[in-house]
DNA sequence: CGTAGGCTTGAAAAGCGTCAATAGGAGTGG
DNA sequence: CCACTCCTATTGACGCTTTTCAAGCCTACG
């Protein structure tokens, strides 16, 4: 564990926030000067567990995370994945008890963010405030694609969405090519991300690949046969990720 | 269609807003101070459409209105249901384009607030920013709780989950009895809002019925037997409602 | 080079959906 | 006030998607 503060951890989070409302030079400034604690974290380590405290903001530095909920009987639904330049859960600041996890898929590093300061930051610099809201929005906009895709989609359908779901956002992070990525998650946790089975992802990757929607050159490698077709596939439309500055900066 | 503004008609808004961040009067005034239209809405009517761009904000005054997608084929998930108090998709403020409908379930009426206003208000009082920003987090709790309802959940669960859910919500907005409430949907929407079919949620009902966890008396009023073995039933735990001061308040 | 976790595949079972027919209830117009 | 109508609820029979169970294989990693 890696306490050492560094004065640039937060360049990732200042970019994203900066994406969709304009912040002068004294807002980045203020982002960049917030106390933050670099962690190196192992694969499968706790981030926040559900029904603890949460003390701390997190944006992931590099990695991939997964946030869950736990349901009687031991199931677990995932809820997103993060990766590199994402603020886990600015949630965390303001609600104070978790209610649901967050874990480490592979290996990485994240900052960690005293839940006070990024309070504080909302207040003294209200543009600032506007832009983790704005975040939190579009997080919110993502559980209810994904809500629409694991109540109102069959089988095949919801995994489709999810691969398009994954090649643009690791294309923007700049972990994925064109076309082609490897995914960040094995089967079954595709299967807890669209409230499946790890069989049933299995044979409908299988259905996809036999209809050359996509290739797999190994298990996790995916290539996209023609974009198009798989998107209608997977009933996509990437309006949801408010990806594009189409939407104007907010002030 | 009433555009006539009332001076008080955001009241019930700054009580919910001020419920969990200390706002100082003027603050509250602030909020009491946005321009708005009260409009009367008749039962389906569309407040927002889905792809349309959203140029007001919504509170709902009276009445129910409920959040959907609709999917290829049709289908359509319902994500949310709002009542008396509930600011409808304060989302609306800041992402432009809607990527969602919201619809009026029984007559009723709503304020409608500016896009612009909601803004300068977030950016001119950030606490009242702050407070938004809380009631989204809200939001996205509840969209968090209901992926894992319908992605993790059998039916049966699902089904007295959001029995749990509402009987909790009416009795604070003032609609409900402490064990009874009349169901604000029908079954048909009932079964958009778990991903599941009408003919099940029927099923569903008479089964927790036959248990003795409800009793309905009319077709759409529900007693629940024992409260505790119907949160069991639905694996329910009320912490993502965020209903309570528990959480002290921030600021 | 060995082992454990992940992937693949098949067969059988179950839960939930579909179809269809009937009944009930609230609102409307005569 | 009654008849009519549409929407909602209810129930049964049947079928299909998805799950469950089980076995074998592959591959990354120690």
């Amino acid at each position: 564990m890696d306490h050492s503060a560094h004065a640039l951890a937060l360049e990732p989070l200042a970019l994203k926030l900066a994406k969709h409302v304009d912040l002068g030079s004294a807002d980045r400034a203020a982002i960049l000067a917030l106390p933050c604690i670099v962690k190196r974290m192992e694969r499968h380590q706790y981030i926040v567990r559900e029904r603890e405290l949460a003390t701390h903001s997190v944006v992931m530095l590099s990695g991939y995370s997964i946030l869950s909920k736990l349901v009687a009987g031991g199931g677990r639904q995932i809820l997103a994945i993060h990766m590199a330049g994402d603020a886990v859960d600015l949630q965390n600041s303001i609600l104070k008890v978790a209610d649901h996890s967050v874990q480490m898929l592979t290996r990485g590093e994240v900052a960690l963010i005293p839940r006070e300061e990024v309070i504080h930051l909302a207040i003294n610099r209200p543009k600032v405030g506007l832009a983790m809201w704005w975040d939190t929005l579009v997080d919110a906009s993502k559980f209810r694609e994904w809500l629409a895709n694991v109540g109102r989609r069959d089988a095949r359908t919801r995994v489709a969405h999810i691969l398009c779901e994954f090649s643009l956002c690791l294309k923007v992070a700049g972990l994925g090519g064109d076309n082609d990525y490897e995914l960040p998650m094995t089967q079954e946790q595709l299967a807890d991300s669209t409230g499946l089975t790890a069989v049933h992802v299995n044979r409908m990757l299988k259905s996809l690949q036999s209809d050359g929607l996509i290739h797999r050159s190994s298990t996790r490698s995916v290539r996209i046969g023609d974009w198009r077709n798989l998107a209608e596939a997977g009933d996509f439309d990437s309006t949801y990720l408010h990806l594009n500055r189409d939407e104007p900066a907010l002030v």
